[in-house]
RNA sequence: GGCCCUGUAGCUCAAUUGGUUAGAGUACCGGACUGUCGAUCCGGUGGUUGCGGGUUCGAGUCCCGUCGGGGUCGCCA
């Protein structure tokens, strides 16, 4: 080893041990007679000090030091004097005065510092992303990362569960997310797909025996991204055959308690709280709502249709909706102008406008108060619980876009507002989602997950006379408003899936095309079985408290999936190309 | 594909209503300094204002296009 110990670890303790350390320079403060390096690594920083009397040579040396050098020094811990002790540092009350300086590595000049308090804007952070992965930031994600994927691994080591890997190269199927391609040189013609998940296999693996699988899978989808997607990303993938519903959620409950627990201190209570699908697009207008705060949505419908305001009642006899939130003592906190881009802000979700009342002793304060009589202000104030200094939004529309706009609006204000501790979680299942939405534009039933999720045993009957009201045996995790983990029971049933196939449109020629390995697999004795994928990036990134994916993951890709540090994708060699037979088809330009 | 934000020194930012030679901090280079920890002090180098057009006597600033980055809607079974 080329050091005894890290440079996070020196203390009192060690003070007369003769040490070397080995990092990069993090900030050096020359004295001409004495100079000041804090050496740092991932365990953390340690001062070292050289000086004129010791060793000169050396100490010119040590004055040439930049910014992230990568130096090797031997020397005698010592005690700092009692009032140059550094509370900042873990190490702050020693430090190192060196005896030998190896140079191991001169840095040119750094793009930007890693220990600058000021952050370079993310296209250089992830063209130099060396550099940024010094940032304590992006070193405690990947530790923290670290340890969770650790933590899952043994939490379902100990339930009996087996991690199994599944094959990167599959078969493309059309439906579900766009595919990544790969040509394959042997076949003239024909591609392998990038797995979007490994759904088939972890249930053909169910098939063949392995009645608790579990993988720490990496999966890809060629969709546009968002703050909270990428391109390639990981999944903590779960399969159990002989389970029903409540066994899956089980095991998933405990496994958020042991790793809320172990990783943030956090004491969850077990079963976490289960909402059905209808109920939370009912009370917060999402699938996904952030329970840490209230803020529920109220249907005002029936004040709305009697009211004289034509875009309510109106919005009613057409059969839509009119629901509206209390955002508490916020009347005086937004003007005119910040609900004007409140209203250009659910604009963005369908609505066609945002009416607003500021409440006050008397009743409502709002530039259409007017249409409204003093019993209907006194109804709306009572239905959506308003209090004096309150501000109460409206939206009228289809109800789709007022559950669209409404949660929207109550995640802004939320955050807005400060109601609620960014540090805390809340952790929710959704269950029985609908198993089937009709396409408008297509005219055609689509699966709402996916076509092997079982419906729910009650509701078997309604897929032959009332599909849209069928429940799925289908779960999502939610955390903070976002989709941790989603998951359903499979069908195992051939009957029931050929129902669905019948339902989606799919005919078996078709069937045995797009799925036939999975039917087949299914065929020869299929144990019911279901799983959960959890979304191990957006885990990470809820557990630091950041808001984007790319700041858990080493090597992210930008919006457009690309990689500014390695320049992927790149063009080919003609020659490769020739040998894939690919011709290329560019647009003109 | 749509909408919004954004691009000025290596980096973080400034630049009045379109008006002189585009500034500051930091980094970098040189000098001073023996207890700093955002070291301090003195001096210096550093710019095709992303790129291409246009309007104007005059453009970092206005207009059009384009490229990159970010957010979001659609999309993501």
């Amino acid at each position: 080893m080329l050091r005894t110990h890290t440079c996070g670890e020196l203390r009192k303790e060690h003070v007369g041990q003769q040490v070397t350390l080995c990092g990069w320079v993090d900030k050096y403060r020359d004295h001409a007679g004495i100079v000041f390096i804090d050496l740092r690594d991932r365990y953390g920083k340690t001062q070292i000090k050289f000086n004129l009397e010791d060793n000169s040579d050396i100490q010119k040396d040590a004055r040439g030091l930049r910014y992230e050098d990568v130096v090797q020094v031997t020397g005698d811990v010592v005690a700092r004097p009692d009032d140059m002790i550094n509370p900042k540092l873990s190490t702050g009350a020693v430090e190192l005065r060196v005896a030998t300086l190896k140079v191991q590595s001169k840095a040119a000049t750094p793009p930007f510092l890693p220990g600058s308090s000021d952050l370079p804007n993310e296209e250089l952070r992830l063209k130099h992303r060396v550099v940024d992965l010094r940032r304590p930031e992006l070193q405690n994600a990947l530790i923290a990362r670290h340890r969770l994927t650790k933590l899952v691994r043994d939490y379902f080591d100990r339930h009996g569960f087996l991690d199994i890997e599944t094959p990167i190269l599959g078969k493309s199927s059309p439906e579900g997310a766009r595919d990544y391609l790969v040509p394959s040189r042997v076949h003239e013609g024909c591609f392998y797909a990038l797995p979007q998940s490994p759904q088939i296999f972890k249930q053909l693996l169910m098939c063949g025996g392995f009645d608790r699988y579990m993988q720490i899978a990496r999966c890809f989808r060629d969709e546009d991204l968002r703050a909270d997607r990428q391109p390639e990303f990981t999944q903590i993938d779960v399969e159990m055959a002989f389970v029903e519903q409540n066994d899956v959620l089980e095991v998933i409950d405990g496994l958020i308690a042991d790793v809320l627990q172990k990783m943030n201190g956090i004491e969850m209570t077990t079963p976490l709280p289960r909402f059905s699908y209808a109920d939370v697009m009912e009370r917060f207008g999402s699938d996904k709502p952030d329970m840490r705060f209230g803020m529920e949505l109220n249907d005002l419908g029936d004040i709305a249709k009697e009211c004289g305001f034509g875009v309510f009642s109106k919005t009613i006899e057409s059969g839509g909706r009119v629901r509206g939130l209390v955002a508490p003592q916020a009347a005086e906190k937004y003007t005119r102008k910040m609900i004007d881009e409140l209203t250009a802000f659910v604009g963005v979700h369908g609505a066609k406008g945002l009416a607003f009342f500021r409440v006050n002793e008397s009743g409502l304060d709002s530039p259409i108060a007017k249409f409204f009589s003093d019993d209907h202000q006194q109804a709306i104030i009572e239905r959506v619980g308003a209090k004096p200094g309150d501000l109460i939004f409206c939206v009228a529309d289809k109800e789709a876009i007022t559950s669209a706009a409404l949660s929207a609006l109550r995640n802004r204000l939320g955050k807005e507002l400060e109601l609620y501790d960014p540090k805390s979680f809340s952790c929710l299942w959704v269950l029985d989602f609908p198993l089937l939405h009709f396409d408008a534009d297509e005219k055609r039933w689509v699966a709402e997950h996916h076509p092997f999720c079982y419906p729910h045993p009650d509701d078997i009957e309604l897929l032959k006379t009332d599909p849209g009201k069928v429940r799925a045996q289908s779960y999502d995790l939610v955390i903070n408003g976002y989709e941790a983990a989603s998951g359903s029971i499979r069908i195992h049933d051939s009957k029931i899936q050929q129902q669905v196939f019948d339902l989606l449109n799919i005919d078996e020629e078709e069937a045995e095309l797009r799925f036939g390995f999975l039917l087949e697999g299914l065929r020869y004795g299929a144990p019911p079985h279901g799983g959960v994928a959890l979304g191990l990036d957006r885990w990470v990134m809820l557990m630091c408290g950041y808001d984007n994916i790319r700041d858990v993951i080493a090597f992210p890709k930008t919006q457009k999936a690309s990689d500014l540090l390695s320049g992927a994708p790149s063009e080919v060699d003609e020659k490769q190309l020739k040998e894939l037979h690919i011709q290329l088809d560019l647009p003109n330009e």
